[in-house]
DNA sequence: GAAAAAATGATATGGTGTATCATCAGCAAC
DNA sequence: GTTGCTGATGATACACCATATCATTTTTTC
């Protein structure tokens, strides 16, 4: 079984356990996004349903599939790059600690990592000692994968 | 001297001894931004100019002057709220560290803090591990400021 | 199978940003 | 001083991301 088959159906069980639906045209738009490691947009994703299933799947759905992928724990939302991507902890049963993502600003390959406890802790501090909280512990960086690094070479 | 008034002033001089022109549309768009310490969109700033200095000032023009005290260093685009906001050193001369930046969700205050270079080492490892380079150290985090918190209590 | 709820479609519109071409202001050289 | 160059600004059009609103379809529930 593929690993995006794989993903897919534990997703289904996720969604099935929390008394949601996990929809035919929710199912493909989480499968877009599965499919590769770059972060997608909406309308890219509306077109990715068109071209693969010959869905016509108007934007307002896309953005409203994925409000629900997101409520769901099962995709992120990139606000440094206005794009989506699937949560890469989908197939984990654990809780997961906080994320971190690296975004390609050249291929838009993303990466998610996760970061110590310590080091977040530290950061909190210094946070607050400047008269904030943190809301989301996400971060995003904006990187150069190596990949685009060694092509531009 | 206002503070506004002393940070235009070090602008100014910075632009002449790097041969560049700080003209009077660029010093009022900084000073836009100077004014307050919140992120301000680039309409935000057309109506600012508008408003103080009866200037018609088209979004495409102001748009160029970002990208310009962008490139002298007097401004920050915040990518996470597309918005811009003055650099907090303006008034420095020495180069300044890693800045993060610290932005209320609810107000769109905006912290400019700098990071320890040990942290920022420890980040940029971390980063290498996982096969991405950091292209801009600039980090920018959501955050709600004590003051917005305090509200909401 | 009718009423209620959830999901999706259709249309319009707003915010951010860029591409392109035209115009204007300052300044150098003659 | 006017010709021509360069940098700065204006005007128009458009692309992309996102939401508001109302209509329609599908699924549950009783």
């Amino acid at each position: 079984m593929s690993r995006v088959q794989a993903a897919i159906d534990h997703a289904e069980n996720s969604c099935k356990s929390r008394g949601v639906k996990l929809t035919n045209k929710r199912r493909q738009v989480l499968s877009g996004l599965l499919q590769s490691n770059k972060a997608k947009s909406a309308y890219e994703l509306a077109d990715y349903c068109r071209v693969e299933f010959g869905e016509k799947l108007p934007p307002m759905s896309v953005y409203r599939i994925l409000e629900f992928l997101q409520e769901e724990r099962l995709v992120h939302k990139l606000n440094l790059a206005n794009k989506y991507i699937a949560c890469s902890h989908i197939t984990c049963d654990h809780d997961h600690g906080i994320s971190q993502f690296l975004i390609c600003a050249n291929c838009q390959t993303v990466k998610e990592i996760t970061v110590k406890k310590s080091t977040m802790n530290t950061l909190k501090r210094s946070v607050e000692g400047a008269g904030f909280d943190l809301v989301s512990p996400q971060m995003e960086l904006n990187c150069l994968c190596h990949d685009c690094k060694n092509k531009a070479a």
